[in-house]
DNA sequence: TGTACATCAGTGAACGCGCGTTCACTGATGTAC
DNA sequence: TGTACATCAGTGAACGCGCGTTCACTGATGTAC
């Protein structure tokens, strides 16, 4: 970014602001979001609760801040994974690989975006033009693999007629109405998948759930 | 259940047991399971809050007893919509719809289960025979169709390779692998359109999640 | 039918704790001349 | 280079609140003879 220089102590803030951050990260993973405590932020660091006014003006602020990260954090590692040159099909995968990747890597991360909604606190709107920013990513593959192919009569058509008149959504987007689809069901599969893993719902079943993603991954890929 | 006749007191307790979770369930639908408070439950019923724990002996039992009502009446609801005489594809559509209506019907009763892990909170083991019986509704339908319909080779073979050989979690089934394979997509498939839209996540897109959600049952009915 | 006793729902006080947030302040760091 | 001033990070006390849980108790309801 094309900041100017930095005096030290807006250095100092920044530096210090990101430790209040990390420390909040590893509480989110302990004890959930809705218990994020900024008295127990600040003991961690060894200073005392209202010093944490200095650099967030209220709890809310800080929850805003950690969502609006993860959801910087989740696009930039999409986007690198994938190589614009590669044929979509491959930069499909790449992004789902890096999806899940990301996503056990720091699950509440994952389950801060896309898990239960933390009551009362409501989402910024920049949330939601990233999140637009993800949908791009598969929105650009489909529509390269559906003008490739050319369209397949009587798939989903029901799905397809409703959506090609409800695409408000992906309004700049020029992805036909299969590829609309595809991505959507895109999402919607590999989450399914991440979503039930992250929440430790198979853990007692004991079969990897790389094999059944990678199978989900396929299915959207591979079928119209 | 064969109970004896019960005594007043018994009924009384029953009742009041009752409205305890009945105000426990508002308060989780408005604040989230993690901020489940008994002392706010007994403000709202107009008694004292060390009466509660005459009637569970702690928080961490209340929720349980809430975890358990909600999978135990998921399980009836998915139940009761089969006929165990239609056709298995029938069948599955019907859990499916039902699934999806009892989600929206109370999306925090479905978060509760599938949403974002109450920190600290370890789900009984009960929890696990109950989710073993939605199980073996889709394997019982997939099983079927599979032996009608014949293997259909080189479909997803590294998946079914894999869950041969691991599939404790269907050792008292008779389901082949295919079998195996669809019915843990047919679930993973059916909560990522559902989980996303109670969430909120499609609030936004003006899309009918509805048929995106009948594209999907389809989509593992119809396909090997 | 009446009496003696046991059961048990519910109360109010108390314990120790943590929360978000405000406020007036101290003292160190940076800036301007 | 040195001095005067402004900025601002951090403190400690305080406010009002709510939490889960325990304890000794009162008083109503049920049971046994």
């Amino acid at each position: 970014m094309g900041d100017a220089v930095k005096s030290p102590r807006a250095r100092y803030r920044e530096q210090v602001r990101d430790e209040i951050k990390a420390h909040a990260w590893t509480q989110v993973a302990t004890t959930g979001a809705s218990a994020l405590s900024l008295n127990a932020i600040a003991k961690q660091m060894g200073i005392s609760g209202p010093a944490l006014y200095r650099y967030f003006r209220s709890r809310d602020e800080l929850i805003t801040e950690l969502v609006l990260d993860a959801y910087r954090d989740l696009l930039d590692t999409c986007q690198a994974a994938v190589t614009p040159d590669d044929a979509p099909e491959a930069r499909l995968a790449a992004a789902a690989s890096a999806l899940r990747r990301w996503a056990l890597d720091a699950p509440h991360r994952y389950l801060l975006i896309y898990g239960t909604p933390v009551p009362g606190y409501a989402a910024p709107p920049e949330a939601t033009t990233i999140a637009a920013g993800l949908m791009t990513i598969l929105l650009d593959a489909f529509t390269e693999i559906e003008t490739e192919t050319g369209p397949v009569p009587g798939t989903a058509a029901a799905l397809d007629d409703h959506l090609a008149d409800h695409r408000q959504w992906a309004a700049d987007h020029p992805a036909p109405a299969p590829a609309l689809r595809r991505a959507l069901s895109f999402w919607t599969r590999l989450h399914g998948v991440v979503s039930l893993e992250v929440a430790g719902h198979f853990t007692d079943m004991n079969f990897d759930p790389g094999l059944l993603y990678a199978a989900e991954v396929d299915s959207v890929i591979n079928a119209p």
